[in-house]
DNA sequence: CGAAAATTTGACATGACTCAACTGGAGTGG
DNA sequence: CCACTCCAGTTGAGTCATGTCAAATTTTCG
């Protein structure tokens, strides 16, 4: 499959698949492209796919009891996406993802993720060395959003991913960062004041 | 090895390993027990072991540059403990793992953890679905902070972890929460009071 | 029993939220 | 090319959740 290049890539910088194995892969995942506001995954749902981003920009997010959008992630290139917790137990999701642009994405489906991996042990290799990369991050957030006031969270943002804020309304990183756009706006004069 | 039994036992729950591959495994993996007050890691030094909890109790936390003590999680019994991130990568860690109690663990070393995966793929399989589930429960943590005030979110620590309350000091608990020990002591006297 | 550690209490401070009004740009249609 | 609308972003006043500090009380443990 043409489209997949990238992930073979991506996969080569931890580990190297035989050309039979990079068939084999090949011929159980899937190419999708979507548009600006389309849902790959609804709260609700059971996830079907674990996605790799070739081009565009996702959110995760989920609705909570008070009708409050609360933002989890973004991805872009390079990135996965995905309600992993749904995934592996295929159980329904609390998450929604989102199309921020139009977006491609490279699809592993539930129904030949385990046996795949079961095939090709470095694929299992491959996919546990990125959940450890996931879940190290994942911990890293939780650290900073104890420690570190909104402002220090805007400004560590920026310095983490300098290329996602131009691409996403502000409204949304607000929700990312988990305050109010209100909020956000005034943190955002206050850092433009003190650089000048 | 007589210790690993427990940690076999918990294996067993998810793949099922032959005898020789448990023999093979129990050659890797040392028995150690640590006194309270000792600690497992310690801030800047690197994780060399991901321990698994036989008894006892440990901390995970990191002091941030106020002098402040973050606790990011506790670990009993059949729990995983141990910087993810600094074994992986064999980085400096930024966290401290410190015995709140007499604990006994069981102990896999980096030098030996990346081979023993490799010859027994089931193992490999093994943590990839272990980490799985600590990712998982990693970004729902994200979420309970971002969407849950201070008392809900010790009403759910109670729910899920009934039984860690009583085992930890009231200010750890309020450290592992994100809130400050007087605020705790606040919450549960507003919490007994409706409960009556 | 006495000292040290943990917890509680109260007064006050502040970071972040709410709500409502306002500004300013990006279509869109006349 | 203007008027209209719509949405994102801004501003300000008032409020609330949680933090700070210091003192009082209770618990733990040698």
């Amino acid at each position: 499959m043409e489209q997949a290049k990238p992930l073979l890539n991506y996969i080569q910088k931890h580990v190297t698949l035989t050309p039979e194995e990079e068939v084999l892969l090949c011929s159980k995942i899937n190419y999708r492209k979507y548009l600006k506001g389309q849902y790959i995954l609804q709260q609700g749902d059971v996830s079907t796919t674990q996605c790799f981003v070739l081009s565009g920009c996702t959110k995760m997010f989920f609705v909570d009891d008070d009708g409050q959008e609360h933002i989890i992630m973004f991805s872009i290139a390079d990135w996965w996406t995905s309600d992993l917790g749904s995934f592996v137990a295929q159980t329904p999701s609390d998450f929604n993802v989102q199309c921020l642009e139009t977006t491609e994405v490279i699809q592993f489906p539930y129904n030949t993720y385990e046996a795949l991996l079961e095939a090709i042990p470095k694929l299992e290799r491959f996919f546990r060395k990125i959940i450890e990369q996931a879940f190290v991050s994942s911990q890293k957030r939780i650290i900073r959003n104890f420690s570190l006031s909104a402002k220090e969270r805007y400004v560590l943002f920026n310095l983490n991913y300098p290329h996602i804020e131009q691409r996403i309304p502000q409204y949304m990183l607000a929700s990312y960062l988990g305050i109010t756009k209100e909020f956000l706006s005034k943190i955002k004069k206050e850092v433009a004041k003190e650089q000048s």
